[in-house]
DNA sequence: TGACTCATGTCAGCAGTCTGACATACCTTG
DNA sequence: CAAGGTATGTCAGACTGCTGACATGAGTCA
């Protein structure tokens, strides 16, 4: 039909291809740590917590990408596992400050390293002015979708 | 700790900043999407169907990423609320070509001006190369990402 | 022709995530 | 100081998408 064209095009269309990379990293990113018996939020959460610990079940579901709800689940498993510990009453407000346990930071040397080779592939093919490129380009597509006023 | 800067730093990890961009498009497209009635991946189905009519259920699936059981749920309602037809019996193998129905592309029309607007948004500021630019290095990712045996 | 492999459509069960709701603690602002 | 607004942690229910499994049809090869 004449009025598809008017539509928006999947094929040249860089929404979908950025939905495709992201499906793609995310199937890569299950295949590595499927063996580690890791889901992908699961990694996130520790990740996210080796590199700034302390931080809250909220701050951790915002750097996860899930609700807080979602992340109190998850938080959850992996205390009553021994993965992480928080304290038993908040230091200040409400707020309860998760840290790694040393089981915790075993299990995410594996998975960290089976993550980190999924991303050198990943950039195994560019330069690191493409690299740089990239980077420039998410992060301005990032900031004009969460800008909610950005104008024409 | 020393050993966490031999991790993947997640301000700087490409990876993190293209689920970052992914889940902001998503939730800029829920945004929009929802005062229609319309999840994304409902709309990822009608979109391809326009774009490529006769596909079938496994196909659409392929396109929307999510699985081919997932698809069916969703085409078994989109057809018994009239968004798109299927023979009942298939011409060849076991395949269905689906096709939307009038009705089914009304309602896209409604929803791909909404998408449209999004990704303009997104794009916004930047410029035709640039956007060349992001094009071709989201499909090195894809590609890298797919291909099981890249080497080192 | 018959056996093997692969892709498809579909059903059932399960895990992960989301929405809705509530109580609580901090921070303004009058 | 009191009151409203905001952010947090948590519980409960509902939903979406996934894994596992099965039967069917097409293509391949001996």
């Amino acid at each position: 039909m004449s009025q598809d064209d008017a539509a928006v095009d999947l094929e040249t269309s860089l929404g979908y291809l950025l939905k495709e990379a992201s499906s793609a990293l995310r199937a890569a990113m299950e295949a590595v740590l499927r063996p580690l018996g890791m889901t992908v939020t699961h990694y996130s959460c520790l990740e996210l917590l080796a590199q700034r610990p302390g931080l809250s079940n909220s701050e951790l579901a915002r750097g996860a990408f899930v609700t807080r709800q979602s992340m109190n689940v998850l938080l959850q498993a992996l205390e009553r596992d021994g993965y992480v510990s928080r304290p038993a009453a908040a230091p200040v407000g409400k707020v309860l400050p998760t840290r790694l346990t040393s089981r915790g930071r075993r299990s995410l040397a594996a998975a960290s390293a089976a993550v980190r080779s999924v991303e050198v592939r990943m950039l195994g093919g560019m330069s690191e002015a493409e690299r740089a490129a990239a980077y420039t380009l998410l992060r301005g597509m990032i900031r004009a979708l969460k800008d909610p006023g950005e104008g024409v």
